[in-house]
DNA sequence: GGATATCAAATTGGCACCAATTTATGTGCC
DNA sequence: GGCACATAAATTGGTGCCAATTTGATATCC
């Protein structure tokens, strides 16, 4: 066995084994640790059966990410919804978005719009019976989707980063049913927008979703 | 000795004694640490006078900075420098930061011109007495206090961020001295933009020293 | 009765040891 | 002479334990 072959089956086992770091920020998202909670290392330890090591490993991740803080000798706990910096995230996003706009239009073909199109139904299929958990991951990944169309993999990655950073509890964000189907409602706006090769429109769609997101 | 005081001498204490990870961070960045270089625990144990623990979080945490990679029972080595990548960060720099050239311009006041101004004369001066690693602090210095004047905190952490990502090593980038001058002067020409006031002069002029950096 | 000091319980965080995997070296065989 | 195999050295990565710090409660003093 090479040493690329070793690389690759490492990978994989390192896939499979989904790591407790991915559990917590799953845990966070969803709502089930709210911001404020204090992260105690042997409930983690307990309550994701893992090891000492792993969550401590977990918690300094989720530091880096700015997901939890961490005061030395108290601990770590989720970190405090900061209104000014949602805001500024926002911004950021509405600034990237928009400005590749042109190129998701150019570069959106028949496919890639039915892809979208499949994607942006099934948001609107969980939204009666799905959980808040995979109502997030499934609009994670219709703009996952449509930002890939930009030919940029480092800002799909980028995006997908700060997204995480700021919405720490998506329900606190999501508040009702009815900001959730308007959502569902927008993506298919969107991908009608690309259809059509309309860019202004996507753009002023998107700056639109985002905001009031 | 309240909650919010001990975490204030608490996060003070953390900053005097810098960590392991900027250390290494800096050499990558200084490149004494080259890509590639694979990274042993007990040379970097004895070289940075550290225990295990601490430089396993430090390699874990260049891991998630994506400066390190890891491969599994083999050990962790210095990132390749990625073409395509450089040139998708570089894209998105690009967008972000002609996108607020208007705020800066609009927000600049006399006191940040001239600020500004000494900054980038600064740069200028290391070119000829300081070393490779100050002149990129002082490059970093002069482009955050630049976007800081877009009224946006996260941008700025932002971009610093993804600007590490990539550039591995400065030395490689920087290659002559010629191209490193014609930066300082490039530096000098978006502060005068600014004090005019043409906001399309900046735009062209970060646009092409993002580009050609 | 309220505030302060003291003590015990709990939690964090570092340290040292040990097992598992991989790489390098040397030997034997074809 | 080259290749495969086996053994040994080295490195990673995990586990358990113990010290240091903090928190909460109790007792004491004003």
């Amino acid at each position: 066995m090479n040493s690329l072959e070793a690389e690759a089956t490492a990978r994989a086992k390192e896939a499979e084994t989904p790591d407790v770091t991915e559990l917590i920020l799953q845990d966070i998202l969803a709502g089930r640790l709210p911001p404020g909670t204090w992260l105690k290392q042997i409930d983690l330890e307990r309550r994701y059966n893992c090891t000492r090591p792993e969550v401590r490993r977990a918690l300094d991740r989720l530091v880096q990410k700015r997901l939890v803080e961490h005061v030395p000798n108290r601990g770590y706990h989720v970190h405090e919804q900061d209104g000014r910096r949602a805001q500024e995230v926002s911004d950021i996003r509405v600034i990237l978005e928009t400005a590749v706009s042109d190129r998701i239009v150019a570069n959106a073909g028949e496919d890639d719009v039915a892809n979208l199109r499949a994607l942006a139904s099934r948001f609107d299929e969980l939204v009666l019976t799905g959980t808040m958990l995979e109502l997030y991951e499934a609009n994670l990944a219709f703009h996952r989707h449509l930002l890939a169309l930009a030919g940029n993999q480092e800002l799909v990655e980028l995006i997908t980063e700060i997204r995480q950073r700021t919405s720490s509890a998506p329900v606190s964000q999501w508040r009702t049913r009815a900001r959730i189907e308007q959502s569902g409602h927008e993506h298919q706006l969107m991908v009608d927008a690309i259809e059509k090769g309309d860019v202004d429109m996507l753009k002023e769609l998107t700056r639109r979703h985002i905001l009031q997101a």
